[in-house]
DNA sequence: AAGCAGGGGACGT
DNA sequence: ACGTCCCCTGCT
């Protein structure tokens, strides 16, 4: 058991922030998160958030994987107080971390999540990683490997739900399984070469690709804009964002406004609320 | 039960 | 730059 405290650590703040889809409620303030091949349960604490895992687990996984090397209040600091709307968003989302996922698993679940929503996304991602991913726990599945995926007839990966992007997951499984995409290789690139190599693979645009860089990549400069995005930068920045004064950390500037705008519309009311108790 | 909102990219022009 | 097609899931 190891318990981190800050300020800046909410386990349901980052379950919810559109991030990572494989980071569930089991209730009672649980969550469960399968990453790096292992299985961790994390749970809210006063001061911050409780990781069933020992000391050299935490030093040498999930540490790293939660970011815990950045200082997110920062940036919060950062947003001028005349930008109403971000400075509300930043503190209700303070709990928010960028976590560090797989490069892989991103590429696939941000080609899975085009013209879905996130609970269609997680119950296709669920259904692949059951079928096809190691069992690391009882019931427990990894995400599966390139090798897996590449050598499944279309039919397979149309059975979890893939719909047209079973082709995209199939040829970029072969890509990667192949050769031909060297996601640890591209991972030294700069941030516009990197976006050029990911945009090669079909079936990836511009803001899957943004997502892969942000949350697979750890490239804290990417902005991917998605409907919500483009509706909030619609509604209260009159059409135009200019994300470059946050350069350098506009991904988490992104995190921010998605997981705030998500959270107070078309929710029941009493969870409205709750947020505007928050503040 | 049935109707409907939700969600990016490829490709052709 | 813009229009069209892809076509199913989850929620109410």
């Amino acid at each position: 058991m190891k318990e981190i405290v800050s300020g800046n650590f909410n386990i349901a703040d980052i379950a919810e922030s559109g991030q990572c889809f494989r980071l569930t409620p089991l209730g009672r303030g649980e969550y469960r998160t399968v990453a790096n091949g292992r299985v961790l349960t994390v749970s809210h604490s006063d001061a911050g958030a409780r990781l069933d895992c020992d000391d050299a687990d935490y030093e040498g996984l999930w540490s790293e994987y939660f970011d815990m090397g950045t200082d997110y209040s920062a940036f919060s600091a950062d947003i001028p107080k005349e930008d109403v709307f971000l400075t509300k968003a930043a503190e209700f989302g303070k709990g928010i971390r960028i976590l560090r996922q797989d490069p892989w698993e991103m590429l696939v679940s941000f080609i899975i999540s085009q013209r879905k929503s996130i609970p269609a996304i997680r119950s296709s991602i669920e259904q692949l990683c059951d079928r096809y991913g190691m069992e690391i726990a009882a019931g427990i599945h990894a995400f599966p490997t390139p090798q897996a995926l590449a050598k499944l007839p279309l039919e397979r990966l149309n059975a979890c739900s893939l719909g047209y992007r079973s082709e995209y997951v199939s040829a970029a499984s072969r890509m990667v399984d192949g050769g031909a995409l060297d996601l640890g290789a591209i991972g030294k690139l700069g941030d516009e070469e990197l976006m050029g190599a990911l945009l090669s693979v079909r079936g990836v645009g511009v803001k899957v690709a943004g997502c892969v860089m942000l949350f697979g990549y750890h490239r804290l400069a990417a902005f991917p804009r998605d409907v919500w995005i483009n509706r909030i930068i619609d509604s209260e920045y009159g059409g135009s964002f200019d994300a470059e004064p946050y350069k350098g950390y506009a991904g988490v500037i992104q995190q921010y406004m998605f997981y705030y705008a998500r959270s107070t519309a078309h929710r029941p009311l009493s969870f409205v609320k709750a947020c505007d108790d928050r503040i």
